[in-house]
DNA sequence: AAGACGGGGCC
DNA sequence: GGCCCAGTCTT
């Protein structure tokens, strides 16, 4: 065994999180699941989502038993969507072609939709003991400083070397160990901002620590300005809930429930007296609500209007639901439209006096 | 090769 | 308010 993956093993036998719920049981669908939420999500938010899927969706054919609204549902405000959805694609996959088990080999795992390679990695060294390396953004920063690789790693270059680092200094031996030690030593010592090199088993060795550059490795993305994006969405209320309906699968929200959006008031105003022409606006008639996103920022200026009481009964369809936040329904909502209506609570407050 | 895709934690 | 994270998929 190398002498990088000899001292990260030490170091978390004594210093490494042991007691992480996805390590006990160990079992193959718990570190897929886990390794799904994590990708670009911290340990610290994962966690109580990981317990409440692990409490409704014990095993794979739970899951894909489950109906997509429901795996969303508990997917919401952790975001990357998509990832629920594959995940509820690839559960469905595993029953149909592998018996309802994860298979032991990288091609059959980076076949399923949300799994990629270093997912892949993740699952056959955590969950089967093989000799894979991974490449998160945790061991990104590790190896990029232990071995004093410049440049941004999201080039293609960068990442052909960072992976060659990767696979040299595996240890072929306690893979589950190494794999967790190596990403618990960038979640904790070798943070990004004020890494704690004293307490570093590798930093005897340590490129940018000997060069001094600890701080300016791994080298940040080129800067680019956000563009900001204006939407009109409509807080249509009935004394029995709010009108949301289902986002396209693809694209922002996909497969969420949302208030109805339009890029133009007019356009949104129109739509909705054509649909229902007793709607009245309310005064005060515009509120907003920011969002950043990670390529641009969302003002989404909001409409309200008070429909006919008799509204409601026409419009429930599959696409559409009344929400009401004394009663949620068990559906996915992004996390800023979560938040608008339990604010608000109750409907009623929208009535017309 | 580049862009799309969420939300939260941290400074 | 900016930065960026336990990546993958689409184009």
């Amino acid at each position: 065994m190398n002498s990088f993956a000899r001292r990260l093993l030490a170091w978390f036998d004594a210093h490494g999180r042991h007691d992480l719920p996805w390590q006990h049981p160990r079992s193959a669908y718990r570190v897929w699941v886990s390794e799904i939420m994590l990708q670009q999500t911290r340990a610290e938010t994962v966690i109580p989502y990981f317990q409440a899927f692990m409490a409704r969706f014990p095993d794979v054919r739970a899951l894909a038993d489950a109906p997509v609204d429901e795996v969303l549902h508990l997917w919401s405000g952790l975001g990357y969507y998509a990832r629920a959805r594959n995940l509820h694609r690839a559960a469905r996959l595993l029953l149909e072609c592998h018996g309802g088990e994860l298979p032991a080999e990288r091609d059959a795992l980076e076949a399923l939709p949300g799994i990629g390679r270093s997912t892949a990695a993740a699952i056959l060294a955590q969950a089967f003991g093989q000799p894979e390396a991974i490449l998160d953004g945790n061991v990104r920063r590790v190896l990029a400083r232990h071995a004093g690789i410049d440049g941004w790693p999201g080039s293609p270059a960068v990442q052909r070397r960072l992976w060659a680092v990767a696979e040299e200094r595996v240890p072929g031996l306690r893979m589950a160990d190494y794999t967790q030690a190596i990403m618990d030593l960038g979640a904790t010592v070798c943070a990004r901002s004020r890494p704690e090199c004293h307490r570093c088993p590798v930093a005897g060795d340590c490129v940018a620590r000997a060069e001094g550059r600890v701080a300016d490795l791994p080298t940040p993305r080129p800067v680019r300005a956000l563009p900001v994006r204006t939407r009109w969405a409509a807080l249509l209320s009935v004394p029995e809930g709010v009108y949301l309906e289902r986002r396209a699968a693809s694209g922002i929200w996909g497969g969420l429930y949302s208030l109805p959006e339009r890029d133009k008031a007019g356009e949104l105003r129109d739509w909705i007296l054509a649909r229902w022409p007793g709607a009245r606006q309310i005064e005060p008639p515009v509120d907003r609500i920011g969002h950043a996103f990670s390529h641009y920022r969302l003002d989404l200026r909001l409409l309200r209007f008070a429909l006919p009481p008799a509204a409601c009964g026409i419009m429930e369809g599959e696409q559409a639901i009344w929400y009401n936040s004394r009663l949620p329904t068990r559906v996915g909502l992004p996390a800023p439209i979560e938040r608008l209506l339990i604010e608000h609570g109750d409907s009623d407050q929208w009535r017309e006096p």
